[in-house]
DNA sequence: GGTGCCGGGGA
DNA sequence: TCCCCGGCACC
């Protein structure tokens, strides 16, 4: 039960607060002494400031801002107005460049210049996230020559500050919710965590900050109008910005490793990489669904790969290889090769009777099907896939999430079956199995021809998460009962029927339970 | 209804 | 962290 106005909880006199001045701009002051006498009907307490300046000012309550009175809520800062801020975790000053009341935003130039460019930092804040006075210190720290003393509990040197992008991947230290700072280091540095876990295919992790802003080898400074969209789509909807400079191929896999940070805006650079621009309509809409689903960056999709499926009447037999769909066709249904002497085949027939699909594949999975398949490199397709029934969010979705695989029989094993069999049906299309689950696996018939998707891998259960409903904990619970936990890799504490506490002493012996089963928790004393 | 125990909440 | 308890499913 929080009021506006907080009451100070003991005497306020010493407390520091800032008074507005006569020049517009928030003076630091310390109350001295509370006025008894209402000034008015409103009952507001005047309050006797002592500015830092010696001046000393009598105001009431409301015109006061700091713990205990006004917040900066409603303040509307004057440009020159000093303020404070977290800046990369440490305590700035500032000066207020504009207020930007419509966006609730307030551009605040630093009074530390950036160390590595020399240049005024620039960074853009909400009113709240400034304070007019300086944070409080503890005793020892105040008198330090670096009277940051966030800077003293960085262990980290000072010329860290401007590390280099490619050598370092930082976590952020400070809650993105309040720093609405395009950083542009924390997004590089997520930019390359992402593309470590993510694709083969990355175009290129910089080793600079030149790939910030696409042509230009330095890093921009920002202008500040442009960071709240910078960071709305470095850390909130990359994904739209892949699409920028994504190649064709990557349509299917919304990956939002291969941009770089700069703003997807129509004003943004040319796209780097030389790449021409392509359709953002379309991945924009595409990684917008994407998105709504739930995306996580586990279920991303990682690469393409090219497969070929056999377009012979009643085949759809579908390997990884070029030369082994060509060996296919050949041996299966055009005959010898050696008969194509005679002029009756040309030597190239079979690339009628084969097509190319690009399904999506997990990295893990693609370099085990480059073991299993020797042979020459796949070439790429430049049309996206045309045969994705399954949409990317399925194609995503780890199988234990997928309530299908629990209903249904698994997909893989569908697939396997109709491309296995040389007379199934022909038409076929060819259902992208999820990321997490595709696997390669040798045909018996032919042992150079990894055949796609296969059986889902074992369905594990999930790990213990918690429950919204006490319901779907129950059934967590009997899904982990003896009977069918078997095999589980996280044995849970089962419900025992053994002895218990209660049991073995009755109620009347409470007291000699286990602590466990006085709480009502699992017995600790008899142990299953 | 008794039992085992998970999750939540207060001190 | 300790302690208690509501609530649930199972027996």
């Amino acid at each position: 039960m929080l009021v506006g106005k907080r009451i100070a909880k003991r005497s306020i006199v010493g407390s520091r607060v800032c008074v507005p001045g006569k020049d517009g701009y928030l003076h630091p002051g310390v109350i001295r002494a509370t006025k008894s006498d209402s000034p008015g009907p409103g009952d507001a307490t005047a309050y006797s400031v002592a500015l830092d300046t010696g001046e000393i000012v009598e105001l009431t309550e409301e015109k006061l801002v700091g713990c205990g009175f006004r917040g900066m809520g409603g303040l509307r800062l004057e440009p020159g107005q000093r303020v404070f801020l977290t800046h990369h975790g440490r305590e700035v000053s500032g000066s207020v460049t504009e207020h930007q009341a419509e966006k609730l935003a307030v551009i605040v130039q630093l009074a530390d210049r950036d160390q590595a460019t020399g240049r005024p930092v620039v960074v853009q804040r909400r009113v709240e996230d400034l304070r007019l006075l300086e944070s409080r210190k503890s005793a020892r720290l105040v008198d330090h020559q670096d009277r940051d003393f966030a800077k003293l509990a960085d262990p980290a040197p000072q010329s860290d500050r401007k590390r280099g992008v490619s050598h370092n991947i930082d976590v952020p230290k400070k809650d993105r919710k309040t720093s609405e700072e395009f950083d542009m280091d924390e997004c590089m540095a997520a930019m390359i965590l992402t593309s470590l876990s993510c694709s083969p295919v990355c175009r290129q992790a910089s080793d600079d900050s030149s790939v910030s802003s696409g042509t230009s080898g330095e890093k921009p400074p920002m202008s500040p109008q442009h960071w709240p969209e910078g960071l709305l789509s470095s850390s909130l909807n990359s994904s739209s910005g892949a699409s920028s400079i994504s190649t064709l191929s990557m349509r299917s896999s919304p990956s939002p490793p291969h941009n770089p940070p700069h703003p997807p805006q129509n004003t943004t650079p040319p796209p780097p990489f030389g790449t021409p621009p392509v359709d953002e309509g379309i991945d924009l809409g595409e990684s917008h669904d994407f998105f709504l689903e739930g995306r996580s960056p586990r279920k991303r999709k990682s690469s393409v790969k090219t497969l070929f499926k056999c377009t012979w009447p009643g085949c759809g037999k579908t390997l990884s290889t070029c030369s082994g769909i060509e060996r296919h066709v050949r041996s299966a249904h055009l005959g010898p090769k050696d008969s194509g002497d005679d002029g009756d085949c040309s030597d190239h027939e079979e690339e009628f009777y084969y097509t190319e699909i690009e399904v999506s594949v997990d990295t893990v999975a693609d370099t085990f099907a480059n073991m299993c398949a020797a042979s020459p490199p796949l070439r790429q397709l430049s049309p996206p896939p045309v045969h994705t029934p399954v949409h990317a969010v399925e194609m995503a979705r780890p199988p234990h999430e997928d309530h299908m695989y629990f209903q249904l029989p698994p997909t893989g094993k569908v697939v396997q079956a109709v491309i296995t069999s040389q007379g199934a049906a022909a038409p076929m299309t060819i259902p992208v199995p999820p990321a997490s689950a595709f696997s390669w696996q040798q045909s018996n018939s032919l042992p150079s021809s990894p055949v796609l998707p296969i059986s889902p891998t074992p369905i594990s259960p999930p790990f213990r998460q918690r429950s919204n409903s006490a319901s779907a904990r129950q059934q967590q619970h009997q899904a982990m009962s003896p009977k069918t936990a078997g095999s589980a890799p996280f044995p849970r504490k089962m419900r025992s029927e053994g002895k218990k506490c209660r049991k073995v002493y009755g109620m009347e012996n409470r007291d000699l339970w286990c602590t466990q089963c006085r709480w009502k928790k699992a017995c600790s004393r008899f142990l299953d």
